[in-house]
RNA sequence: GCCACUUUAGCUCAGCGGUAGAGCGAUGCUUUCGUAAAGCAUAGGUCCAGGGUUCAAAUCCCUGAAGUGGCUCCA
């Protein structure tokens, strides 16, 4: 006799066990036919799923009550839109065998490894559409059904497909106890039937409205090494009109992607004659990176870093001392051979196997060094050679540490002037794979506002602090707030990390408190710190959806052992330094690219490439217009006049969509009276006259003050 | 690197076996104008590159490059 608790408190009771369904109906018809599925102690079941015992039970319906979808709601509708999806495209292309097919937040996708000889290609969509659509049309009940776990494997085995029987085992190996289900689109040995575990909509008429996406690879577990999939994206709502939005919707998004952007107002320019992935910085972009870059050195000034420059390159030896080399030789450019060595190499007939076995190489005497001070064997036997064998060159550098590091060691240093903050806006490059770069978010050469902080143990959580508290200023100032914080600990069943677990303990813990005085949530992430310390990330998501790292701040023991850093102590003995790697920005690249989608290209004053722009009435009035623009560049603004002949509706058109913050109109009538007529981005109406010098006293007080909003006012 | 798709004028795109098109932009002329495009004219192309099929290729086939969406990776 199992009593149903609904959420609003209300109890129910039945006669014997019941149904999602039966208890729907009990509250009202409406609500039965409304419902997808039901919610029994905080676990989502399909609405025909017997519930014996007393529970907390609460119905899922599409639309919340508040008129919002519900969550739960459109999961179940995705996953069962997925199904729908696979029954389609097997019988658009019989020979697919489904992997594995889950929701999304925007869709949901199902991975399929097809028959060589039958790739599927965007020319199937539509066909997979019509077959869909009738699928839905046809109504058919989802039906689940337990299988015994044999039976199941038998039946998937003589399936031949080799990733369901995969499935299958890896569901018995995380839960024994609980049964094998399948679900039928229909009538079970009839229509078309999935391993699955569930929940499902009641039936695919539920499923309102679905549409394939795109297409991808993918690699069956995640692995790069196993076998190939196809994943074919999809997305389904309950209805045409929700697809219609969101599909607009995405298309707004791609209008405001820093790409567009970037190409519309010329901020930036990738050549494939360059090379892929290597920003050039146009003139305006130019501006909107230089002002950012003062932004943060004034920061910088004031927290008491200083400035250092470094080359672009350094010596294999150096990154053989850092560890970088080659142990991320696989996102590094190669190395940089010297001429002589490579022409000797050459004459004596040396393989390219052999020369990069000795490229890669170390001399004996750096490997004892670096295995003294880490009191392990770091640089194993097998790659020391002897010193007439090693070939020398340089590499690109990947990263800023090891130049910074050598300038620490190049004078000494005593505990009372600790900690040593030395910052640069330094250019690294990383060989990306290809298919990875994207516009001005995954590049191969790009500068990070980079410093490294040599501080004491017991400066750590104060140095953290600082670095924070930058990022706060940087955040706050440009109006960020969407942004998500990401500790990085260390995986405890892990053995790569290098340093002493008091040492990690104390940098987690600083890290940890650091992010927790915030005031913004954080998440902790066990496994996700570097080899040589715990570190903090900002990830913000793109107008796609996608995450990427922007500022970090990383602990690292690591690199002043290598480099056998010291300073001296108040007992007058040499101590290890500890290294904080922090760039709040991340990368100029990645940041702008992130910036120009967060204001769709409609920066505050201070950061636009043009603040102003002074439109002419007519050629009567460019000599004032001259004058106009005199007064502003004196003042420091970057000011340009629009003399072409068009009428003033077509030059605020243009400077409209040049997101040009203010436009001043100037004709006869302002000339007089030494008046401008202002216009203000993201106004549709005149705002008035005001006069010349209160205009340019009020853009200088934003400008200066790095407002971010537009403050001028008539 | 993997899979699919894309690549035509500065930009956005049409053309899809019969020899290059539009809109915007640029330039010139007319207009001298008061708040989101006045009119006319002109210039501008190795149709991504290289091979092939064909009487004929931007168009069909092959190879490569770059871009896009995902996968994997990201010190």
């Amino acid at each position: 006799m199992p009593v149903i608790t609904l959420p609003d408190g209300k109890q129910l009771s039945f006669d014997g066990p019941v149904t999602g369904r039966d208890v729907a109906m009990k509250i009202g018809p409406r609500l039965a036919k409304d419902a997808l599925g039901v919610k029994v102690n905080g676990e989502v079941k399909d609405l025909g799923a017997p519930i014996a015992a007393d529970a907390k039970v609460s119905i899922i319906t599409y639309k919340q009550r508040d008129g919002g979808v519900d969550a739960d709601g459109l999961l179940m509708l995705r996953h069962s839109a997925a199904h729908i999806m696979a029954e389609a495209i097997l019988r658009v292309v019989p020979g697919a065998q489904l992997v594995y097919g889950p929701p999304l937040a925007t869709g949901f996708y199902y991975d399929i490894r097809f028959p060589d000889s039958r790739p599927l290609k965007e020319g199937d969509f539509a066909a997979i559409e019509e077959a869909m659509k009738a699928i839905v049309a046809e109504d058919r009940a989802f039906t689940r059904h337990e299988q015994a776990k044999a039976d199941c494997l038998a039946r998937l085995k003589s399936e031949g497909n080799k990733y369901k029987v995969d499935n299958a085992e890896r569901a018995i190996a995380a839960d024994g106890s609980a049964p094998l289900t399948f679900y039928a689109t229909g009538e079970p040995g009839k229509n078309f039937e999935d391993l699955c575990r569930g929940p499902h909509v009641p039936s695919t008429g539920r499923v309102g409205a679905i549409k394939v996406m795109s297409l991808a690879s993918s690699y069956w577990h995640g692995d790069e090494n196993s076998d190939r999939l196809t994943r074919v994206y999809g997305t389904a709502f309950a209805s045409q009109a929700e697809l219609d939005e969101f599909l607009k919707q995405k298309e707004e998004a791609g209008k405001r992607d820093h790409r567009v952007i970037g190409e519309k107002l010329r901020l930036f320019h990738i050549d494939k004659d360059v090379g892929q992935g290597l920003i050039l910085w146009t003139p305006a972009g130019s501006i909107v990176r230089k002002e950012l870059q003062n932004f943060i050195g004034g920061e910088l000034r004031k927290q008491g870093y200083t400035e250092v420059f470094t080359p672009h390159i350094g010596s294999l030896e150096l990154y053989k001392t850092s560890g970088h080399f080659p142990y991320y030789k696989d996102s590094q450019f190669a190395p940089i051979i010297e001429r002589n060595a490579l022409e000797e190499l050459s004459k004596s007939g040396c393989s390219c196997a052999e020369m990069m076995n000795r490229v890669e190489g170390v001399s004996a005497r750096l490997a004892a060094g670096i295995n003294e001070r880490t009191g392990a064997q770091t640089i194993t036997p097998d790659r020391v050679k002897p010193d007439d064998q090693l070939i020398e060159g340089f590499m690109l550098k990947p990263m800023n540490c090891p130049h910074h590091a050598k300038i620490f060691a190049s004078s000494p240093h005593s505990y009372r002037d600790m900690p040593a903050r030395l910052a640069e806006f330094g250019t690294v490059y990383r060989w990306e794979q290809s298919g990875e770069l994207n516009g001005l978010t995954r590049v191969r050469g790009f500068t990070q506002d980079d410093a490294h902080l040599f501080c004491t143990e017991d400066q750590i959580p104060g140095e953290i602090q600082g670095c924070l508290s930058l990022v706060k200023v940087i955040f706050a100032t440009l109006g960020m707030k969407d942004y998500r914080v990401r500790v990085g600990l260390r995986d405890p069943d892990s053995n790569k990390y290098t340093g002493t677990k008091e040492n990690w303990d104390k940098a987690e813990a600083a890290c940890l408190a650091a992010a927790a005085s915030l005031g913004v949530p954080f998440s902790q992430e066990p496994g996700e710190a570097a080899f040589y310390g715990p570190k903090i990330d900002f990830v913000v998501k793109d107008v796609i959806g996608r995450d990427w790292q922007l500022g970090t701040v990383q602990v690292d023991y690591n690199m002043a052992i290598r480099f056998d850093l010291s300073y001296t102590g108040p007992d007058n003995k040499p101590h290890r330094p500890v290294v904080i790697h922090r760039a709040p920005f991340g990368s100029m690249e990645r940041f702008c690219g992130v910036l120009i989608e967060h204001f769709a290209g409609a920066f505050p004053t201070w950061l636009n490439p043009e603040q102003v722009r002074v439109l002419p009435i007519s050629e009567k009035t460019n000599e004032y217009a001259a004058k106009v623009e005199a007064a502003l560049k004196a003042a420091g603004v970057r000011v340009t006049t629009d003399y072409g002949n068009d009428r003033i509706q077509g030059k605020i058109k243009v400077a409209a969509e040049q997101k040009i913050p203010y436009l001043l109109i100037v004709g006869p009538r302002d000339a007089e009276s030494g008046a401008v007529s202002l216009r203000i981005r993201g106004q549709e109406k005149d705002a008035g006259s005001m006069p010349l010098d209160a205009f340019v006293a009020a853009i200088s007080a934003e400008i200066g003050e790095r407002r971010a909003e537009l403050t001028v006012k008539v």
